[in-house]
DNA sequence: GACGGGGTACTCGGATAGAGCTTGTCCGAGTTAGCGTGG
DNA sequence: CCACGCTAACTCGGACAAGCTCTATCCGAGTACCCCGTC
């Protein structure tokens, strides 16, 4: 089990707009300067967090990617999901219907006690993630490094 | 993100074979043909389980799998690390370290707060995988359906 | 000097190849059970 | 009748291909800006 490595780049990138408090869209290859990103590829994560309403963008000259809203309203499983998909890492595929005792009728991914339990974690997992939001983890960050927020403000500035 | 289909294959083994008490090993193939399994495949996954400790093989006629300790005793996070393995699905790549202010002598796997959040959710995961155990599961499915370990051992008998 | 139009450069957006992992399969090493033979 | 050895079948174990998702890339559609010409 893994996770896509864009999700990371997705959440870098949206705690870094979320320090530019609205200044203007960003496009795509200067956030993907950041890090040294292969810009296409940072541009389709961040499409994809577009189709789910996390990012809005603007085309043209100045145009770029501004977070649709405020980085309090952002959850990383917003992130999450925007990229990884809304479908859970477990996915029953019900073979108890080809088991002893086996119902063609029955639907096991809510009576198989298996897919209970799995789905059980991975709720906890996505409580965990809901329950943080983009503005949280940018407030550990400067926290912890105060000079953070002001050296991304001077290097996605045009 | 995607688990793999093996985990499925595995937890409904374990628990099959949590119904036996101990009675002899079963062959992988007897365990593939409860659910019309790729026996060859299955046999690979139960290979994964023996090599983690939670199951113990016996070769030659007779031979097979059976559970290395109590059901009470196998937590599904222990089947989970078996076939997927102990890293997270979320790896942090320190991409802070091409950054601005980033430090090469930093480990972001454990200062970097994306990185500490997702690991913070993946643990919540964990835990709820390792407070349940293979005996838990079979007890939800007997209570539920009492017939079942009766099935499951008719159908396993030489 | 002000306004309108066209060109241009820049950006997103989706469609297109390549790598890595999961899935699926196969055959060989080891072991036990059964059978035959000899005492 | 009993014990020993051999054969044979059965099982696990690891090595070997195909499919699919993730990664990476490219080019086209659209848009705002800027420059130039005209009023």
């Amino acid at each position: 089990m893994r996770m896509a490595e864009g999700v990371e780049w997705a959440m870098h990138s949206c705690v870094n707009l979320s320090w530019l408090d609205g200044h203007g869209p960003v496009p795509a290859a200067r956030l993907a300067g950041l890090y040294d990103l292969p810009a296409p590829y940072l541009n389709k994560q961040l499409q994809a967090l577009v189709r789910a309403g996390v990012l809005t963008s603007v085309s043209g000259p100045r145009g770029g990617f501004r977070l649709a809203r405020a980085p309090e309203e952002i959850s990383l499983l917003d992130v999450v999901v925007a990229v990884e998909g809304p479908e859970e890492a477990f996915r029953c595929t019900q073979i108890l219907r080809n088991g002893p005792g086996g119902d063609a009728s029955v639907d096991y991914r809510q009576h198989c006690a298996v897919s209970q339990s799995m789905r059980r974690a991975e709720l906890a997992w996505r409580q965990e993630l809901a329950g943080r939001t983009i503005a949280d983890v940018g407030h550990d960050v400067v926290s912890h490094t105060p000079a953070a927020a002001e050296r991304v403000r001077a290097a996605l500035a045009p």
